[in-house]
DNA sequence: AGTTAGATTTCGTCA
DNA sequence: TGACGAAGTCTAACT
């Protein structure tokens, strides 16, 4: 991995064009090949940037261009694409090189899988007497999330969301209508769960007869595992 | 901007929890406060990150700790949620800062609104004799992209995409719900316009009666303006 | 390899 | 300020 920090403008072109003025900033050029132009804020997206796999080549400027001040230029293509980013240095404030070697990776833990987890272990939740059939149940156009049968033994079909919006009403709309053509399951009620409900989704959602529940994740977790937060 | 090369690992508690087990890694502490983690590798997202506002302190490790050989902690805590990133420094390698000061910031073009200014200019490729009514037509449900009217004078809505899914489809079609609800309006007939659109797309499209149409973007910038690519 | 759905998404825009 | 759609999205899972 090389660090530079340079005074630089930026140009790329390829699904689109986009340009930076000059300005101080930081650039990271990794072992793939790849190269990220940070500034000194904003979020963990860089002003500009190339994914691998690419390489980067760098040039001696033109007449014109060393005029205007430029030292050095980085020509920044893409493999398959034709994407190209170019960086026009005008003063390389900072430059080294670091050996980091091979990163063993992230290891997750939560979000939606385990919101589902929870839920199939706690489907009281979702209804007195409330059974599971089963998590992940295959349809025709994809897995529903939870398939269970309310207190008189009728499948209910549950999509769970983090944030529940418009589109997971659709993606459950889509389920339910093909699962009510199957004898052997209909009728097929619907719930909608999440642990934020948007107010179009659930207008959308109780519009089709769909009843939304809100999710208590914390609750869920403290009742499921007795594992402590780790801070 | 302070950049540290550090064999470190890092825990993260908020949302979900995560944790990155010991290796060398490329910390980057910007001026708002924030703090990246880069492997070598990878895309522009880093392993692990705070985003601003966010907090960093530096503390001593406890007895446990400097035994299993941590010399700092780093406790990222971000400003309104409860979110806290831990980076526990067993060496550090690398230790600079610099001043970037603000960043002009990136001027983009092209893409959607690039595509839905030279359909709305080049109408006539959604069939002969039509003719733009105007783009962004307001809905109770959000703007259509681009409302028309065919050779005999219909209404048509288009919805246009870079590139085609099943929820692009889905969106028109809520659209066409609610306008063709509308007798000043009604009937309204659909064009589902895209540089690229799925099979799954197109036959839900077709199934509900609306015409798919896919958008040639390089012919119609080519027609368009006559400013020729940067490199 | 292609497709789909989720993301600690981030980023813009508009009501 | 909140909500919704787009992104040069990225990423993982599944076909």
């Amino acid at each position: 991995m090389r660090l530079v920090i340079a005074r630089c403008s930026v140009d790329y072109a390829g699904r689109l064009q986009a340009h930076l003025p000059l300005a101080t900033r930081l650039l990271i050029h990794k072992n793939d090949g790849s190269l990220l132009v940070h500034s000194d804020g904003g979020s963990y997206k860089p002003l500009n940037w190339m994914s691998p796999p690419c390489t980067l080549t760098v040039h001696e400027p033109d007449d014109d261009q060393r005029d205007a001040g430029v030292t050095e230029l980085w020509r920044v293509t893409h493999a398959k694409t034709a994407d190209m980013l170019v960086v026009s240095i005008y003063e390389t404030l900072h430059d080294t090189a670091h050996e980091l070697g091979v990163d063993p990776g992230l290891q997750k833990d939560g979000v939606e899988a385990h919101l589902q987890k929870l839920l199939a272990e706690q489907i009281e939740l979702a209804g007195d007497g409330y059974t599971l059939v089963r998590r992940e149940y295959m349809t025709a156009i994809g897995p529903v999330d939870i398939l269970a049968r309310d207190a008189v033994g009728a499948s209910v079909a549950i999509e769970i969301k983090r944030r529940g919006g418009i589109d997971g009403v659709e993606q459950l709309t889509r389920y339910l209508e093909l699962m009510n053509r199957d004898p052997l399951l209909a009728p097929v009620a619907g719930i909608f769960a999440a642990q934020e409900i948007t107010p179009q989704a659930r207008t959308l959602a109780e519009d089709r007869g769909i009843r939304c529940l809100l999710l208590d994740y914390d609750a869920m977790r403290g009742i499921d595992d007795g594992v402590p937060r780790l801070f």
